[in-house]
Formats: C-alpha cells, sequence, structure tokens
DNA sequence: CGCACTCTTGACCGCACTCAACGTTGGTGG
DNA sequence: CCACCAACGTTGAGTGCGGTCAAGAGTGCG
C-alpha cells in the first residue's frame, strides 16, 4: 500500500499547479517547497524534515514545488488509499490537522520575518530555526544543508545579502562557520536578541 | 453551547500568548491577525471575513493577535466543548482541516509576495485577493475596510508607500478610487499583470 | 466651523540589490 | 597526485527602491 521514494539532491518530486496523486512521509534527509513568478523570481516557502508530511493539504492540485535539498528517503501513500486512511483512522486526521497548525504557525512566523526583519535578523532567526528543528544538544552545530541561493529564497534576500549577514553574524561572535553547511551557535541569547525578540 | 460575540472597530478579541478558551466562527465583519517584535513593528498575517475560523488551532497558545477592523459579529465555541464536538463530528474536524490547508495556501502566496515581490506588484496582489474573497460581480467595487496602515502592515511596506502605489495603479487606469475603501478595477487583466503573474 | 486623524505628496537618505572581481571547494582527467 | 575547471561563496563599489521625515490635502465628528 505504501511504497518508499528516494531522491537525489535537486531532484523534483511534484510541481505547482500538478494534481496532487499522493501524500508522503519524509524519512530522511531535507526537501524544500517553493513557489516560482514568471520571471523566475522564486521564493521558498518551507523545508521539509524528517517526520514531516507532505501533499496532505485537501486541494486537489499541488500549491507550490517540491524538490530534494540532500538525498532523500519518503513513504509514499496514493491518494484515494490515503483519504480512505483517514476516514477510518480520525487519529491520522488529527495529526494531520495538528501538522497543519503547527505549519501555519511558522508561515506566521515567516510572513512576519519577511515583512518587518532587516537581513541580519532574518539570517539569525533562519539559524535559530533550523536549530529549532534538528534535534540537537546545547552545543552541537547546525546543519544547513542547502545552498546560499536556497536560503537567500526563503528569507527574501539576495545570495550575497545572506553571505554578509552570515560574516557579520561571525565577525560579532555570534556564531562560527565550521564549514559552509555547518554552522556553530556562540551567544545563543545574543542571536536570539539579533534574530529581533518577540513581543512579551 | 455557542454564545455570540460582538466587537467594536478596534476591539482586541484575544492576543498572542494567551492560552486558547474559545473557537470561533466570523460571522459579520473583518478581523486582522498580526504578530508583534519588541520594538513595535507588526506583520497582519490575515484578515478574517465572515465564514473563517478563528482559535481552531490546536495548539494551547494563540500565535498571533487578534483585532476588529470593522463592528464584528462571531459564534463563540469554549475550546472543551469545541474539541467534543470535534471528536463527535468527523466531517466538522474535515471541515477545519479544508480551511488550515487553504490558509496555508494563502500563507505560501503571501510569503511570495513578501518576499519577492516589489511595492507595486503587492498591492496590485492586495487588492485582487482582497476582490476574490468578497462574493463580488464583475465590476463590482472592492471594500477596504482596513486603514492604509493597517494595508502598509499587511504588505510590509510603510503607509506612505502603499499610498504612492495606489496613487500609480490609478495613474495608469488600472483602478480607480469611489473613496478612500472603496476601488473598483478598471483593467482587471492587466492588474493581473502586474501583480505578478504566476509561473505557468 | 474647527480640530484631529488619515491619507497623499514631495525631498532626501540608507539598506539591500546589482554588477563585478576574487577566493574556495570539489570533481575530473591527465 | 596535482592541474584544471566549473560551481559556489565571499567581498567590494556603486545604484535604486522603498523608508524616513516633513508638509499639505482630505475627511469626519462634535
Amino acid at each position: 500500500m505504501a511504497s518508499e521514494r528516494r531522491l537525489a539532491p535537486e531532484q523534483g518530486l511534484f510541481e505547482e499547479g500538478e494534481p496532487v496523486e499522493a501524500a508522503y512521509v519524509v524519512t530522511q534527509g531535507m526537501l524544500k517547497l517553493f513557489k516560482l513568478l514568471a520571471d523566475g523570481r522564486r521564493q521558498i516557502v518551507g523545508f521539509m524534515l524528517p517526520g514531516d508530511f507532505l501533499g496532505f493539504a485537501l486541494g486537489e492540485l499541488h500549491v507550490c514545488t517540491a524538490e530534494a535539498v540532500t538525498e532523500v528517503e519518503l513513504c509514499r501513500f496514493p491518494r484515494a488509499q490515503f483519504l480512505a486512511l483517514c476516514d477510518e483512522c480520525p487519529s491520522l486526521e488529527k495529526e494531520i490537522l495538528q501538522q497543519a497548525s503547527t505549519e501555519l504557525a511558522a508561515a506566521q512566523d515567516q510572513m512576519l520575518l519577511l515583512g518587518r526583519k532587516n537581513a541580519t535578523e532574518r539570517v539569525a532567526s533562519f539559524v535559530l530555526n533550523m536549530r529549532r528543528r534538528q534535534r540537537l544538544g546545547p552545543s552541537d552545530p547546525v546543519r544547513l544543508p542547502m545552498s546560499r541561493t536556497d536560503i537567500a529564497d526563503h528569507l527574501g534576500l539576495t545570495v550575497e545579502t545572506v553571505s554578509r549577514s552570515l560574516s557579520r553574524l561571525r565577525t560579532q561572535r555570534l556564531i562560527d562557520s565550521l564549514d559552509r553547511h555547518l554552522i556553530r551557535i556562540r551567544q545563543e541569547a545574543r542571536l536570539e536578541e539579533a534574530a529581533g525578540a518577540r513581543h512579551c
């Protein structure tokens, strides 16, 4: 009934506008979900990690495109069977509603970021978000497997500005770069502050 | 079991961080949902219209603040009773998941807008969005009951830029201003184009 | 009519974008 | 193993869009 699916980095899973043929659960790796404008401008609306659902939305058509960032493994459920399963098992539906709530809250945070934060605040917020979503100890380094271009397209910036902002955070000793895709947070409290403190 | 609730313009319904005590269905008027940063920067993450659910998210705490834009009427369901009702009636849960999907898709559109569109594209998109959400005939004017400040805080702009962008759309004959809160779309196709055409 | 508030318009400024050069990294083949 | 090369990332210089600051126009209420 459910089948496994593997993707190589940069390989697509589905595209915006296509009919939804299946639901997925990510089991390994990272995917990006994005939308495009006609002239090629791109907004990455989210990154998906192990445990996340994909295509659970009840619409008939995908509202964004999904592509692998790293090597990815997913569990695939054909749509009809998935919908049937939902009807049988109300706790599954509750689980999905739960994730939808979480994603909506994340989307709202991202709107605040995109609408009202400056470049450094966006990058600082992003690093902290990525850390929160990985299961890490206090001083484990944060993995950022995606390219600078992907980060820029997620934060509504350019590659150059992302790079400059990371450099500034490094200069201020808030983070270290262990390597291009691995960042250590040196001063979490000050990084939180640099990310733009929440009201309350 | 359900009770009615009325709000005057600018009156608050709940605040970010408060425990969720009830769910609501909007029956009349318009509300705004927003988040704040410590220094007062504000992002309006959405406007709620009749038929929309509020506080359906399964989290314990509100993730944003809700305030009336116009006079508002809502139907209020205490949280415990609402959750019980959900368990009894799976179609209610489905309905809520349906709205969550819709809202998530809208949030993703908004991220594209905030991350990648310029000022004029944002304002044009906003006018078209508002028209789509009201039940209007082809040449009915669009109601924008919220202030320019609210529009700015929704689009990640300043009041001045919103005003200038509307003026530009007016100069280009894409819209007419019948009054401060009432706009007529003159050339829908060109306005759609000015809003930044979607890929595909 | 007067006052307060919202909206619009104008002049100037600054942050992030653009364009360009350079550095770094990883993969390939000699 | 190193040389080469293409892709990615960083850094610098200059520009422009939208923000800031300020003044004026429009609106609604008492």
